[in-house]
RNA sequence: GUGGGUAUAGCGUAGUUGGUUAACGCGUCAGGUUGUGGCUCUGAAGAUCGUGGGUUCGAGUCCCAUUACCCACCCCA
């Protein structure tokens, strides 16, 4: 096989066989999105790169070494969209949304693109499903985004862990962020390689170190933010941690919890399952305080999260969640010769034009074939049609157990085939 | 970017210590039987054994390289 037959490296067919698994989860996903006041907002597959530099964070790995960045033809470099916020944070301030009525509440679905190795749940290209709410800071907020997204997972049938945790504001964090640096100072000989880079660049990715030296440095003399968080960061994360309390919400809070990219401020959270591999975040998000800001709109908070859509249908085939029933073909009408093919052509429009799916023969085969064909492609009731049923003008419509109506082949054709079926 | 595993028709597999025209099941297509769908029978198409080198009289089988896929690290959804 050759590159022509061959996708890309981490990219995906969804094949027929499957789609209905997509359309069944962007389905409820609408739905309960809409219960919440969402609305939906479609960007550019690509933007400019500073986009994704100044929202994502240049120092991130994403930023780094992940990004699909090019130059068009006029020498602007450009890149596909890594991740789905920085784009719709862009269109919501270039189109004056942060100024309209507050809080603004977005979603989309969308693809990204990520230079990275493929494994379990992880593709080059793959799908996000995300939720932006801009303009409200109360904690309620960030229950309602919690809430919301617990919500979605269960409607699709997936009991998911919710990890919790505050990474506190820019202040509070930079304080941190000094006594982790100071906490590490006289350790660094006992770091792994890659942790002495984190703690040039990130000392809270340290934090989450599977290394078992750098485990080991982890003990209860090794700092806390939650010790280091001002008046306002406490209080927002104790009414958060009591909104999702009265909501039933069940979460674990992990102190080590910590988001790769730098827009995240005060709550992160991420829901978790164990049974897909490595990659076993489905849905992750939090709040991005400085993001709007940032990107040159006025003074604006937010919170939202993304779920991995093809995550999330690894869960869901993995526990064998349900997804819905994929509609067979109603009706099929064989016929037996050139004359009752022309007929069936014609009842087949008819019935489509009646919202129904049927078929007719349109490989020239034998009434056996034809047959057979229907049977493979799940039809329901079959009608067949030859000289004698266009001289009484009438003909029988079976379904697969075989047991037969007589139907006329009339103006109230669509009628009675649509009876017949719905009767049985 | 770093490691480990895998690679034979559309799919799933067999191929014995290297030995003639690479086998089987499912699927596809054509046809037969049957009362007009399941069942059953017959036949056909479809693989230069991932690719490129090497060893050998001879390679699907052994060696090297390369690519792709799977899995894990890193990181993330």
């Amino acid at each position: 096989m050759g590159l022509i037959t061959n996708a890309p490296r981490g990219t995906n067919d969804v094949l027929p066989a499957d789609v209905y698994k997509w359309h069944y989860i962007e389905q409820i996903m609408k739905e309960i999105v809409q219960c919440y006041g969402f609305k939906e907002i479609r960007t550019p597959t690509f933007e400019h790169t500073c986009l994704f530099q100044r929202g994502v964070g240049d120092d991130t790995d994403i930023v780094q070494k992940e990004m699909y960045t090019f130059e068009d033809k006029s020498n602007r470099s450009i890149t596909l969209r890594p991740e789905g916020t920085a784009g719709v944070i862009r269109a919501a301030i270039e189109h004056g949304l942060v100024n309209a009525a507050l809080p603004q509440k977005l979603y989309y679905f969308t693809n990204c693109f990520r230079y990275e190795k493929p494994q379990s749940g992880r593709l080059r290209e793959f799908h996000q499903f995300g939720v932006e709410l801009l303009g409200a800071m109360s904690p309620a907020s960030d229950a309602e985004i919690i809430l919301l997204c617990k919500c979605l997972i269960t409607k699709l049938g997936i009991k998911a862990e919710l990890q919790l945790n505050s990474i506190g504001c820019p202040t509070c964090r930079a304080e941190y962020l000094n006594a982790l640096r100071e906490y590490y100072a006289d350790k660094k000989e006992s770091l792994c390689p890659m942790c002495l880079t984190r703690l040039e660049r990130n000392p809270m990715r340290l934090l989450d170190c599977k290394n078992s030296n750098c485990k080991s440095l982890l003990v209860d003399k090794t700092p806390k933010i939650i010790s280091y968080f001002c008046g306002e960061c406490h209080e927002g994360f104790e009414k958060t941690k009591a909104f999702l309390d009265t909501a039933k919400v069940e979460y674990t809070l992990n102190p080590r919890l910590v988001r790769g990219l730098d827009y995240y401020t005060n709550t992160v959270f991420e829901f978790i399952v164990h049974d897909i591999g490595a990659q076993g975040t489905i849905c992750a998000g939090g709040r991005y305080n400085g993001l709007v800001a940032a990107l040159g709109g006025p003074k604006t908070c937010g919170i939202g999260f993304a779920m991995g859509l093809e995550r999330i249908i690894l869960t869901m085939t993995a526990r064998n969640c349900s997804f819905g029933e994929c509609k067979p073909c109603e009706v099929y009408i064989a016929s037996m010769d050139e004359k009752s093919h022309e007929k069936a052509f014609e009842l087949t429009k008819s019935l489509r034009d009646g919202g129904m799916w049927a078929e007719c023969d349109l490989a020239g085969r034998a009434l056996n074939a034809q047959l057979k064909y229907a049977d493979k492609i799940g039809a329901r009731f079959s009608i067949i049609l030859g000289t004698n049923e266009l001289e009484t003008n009438t003909a029988f419509i079976k379904n697969k157990q075989g047991a037969k109506t007589q139907i006329t082949l009339n103006e109230s054709f669509l009628q009675q085939v649509q009876t017949a079926v719905s009767s049985s």
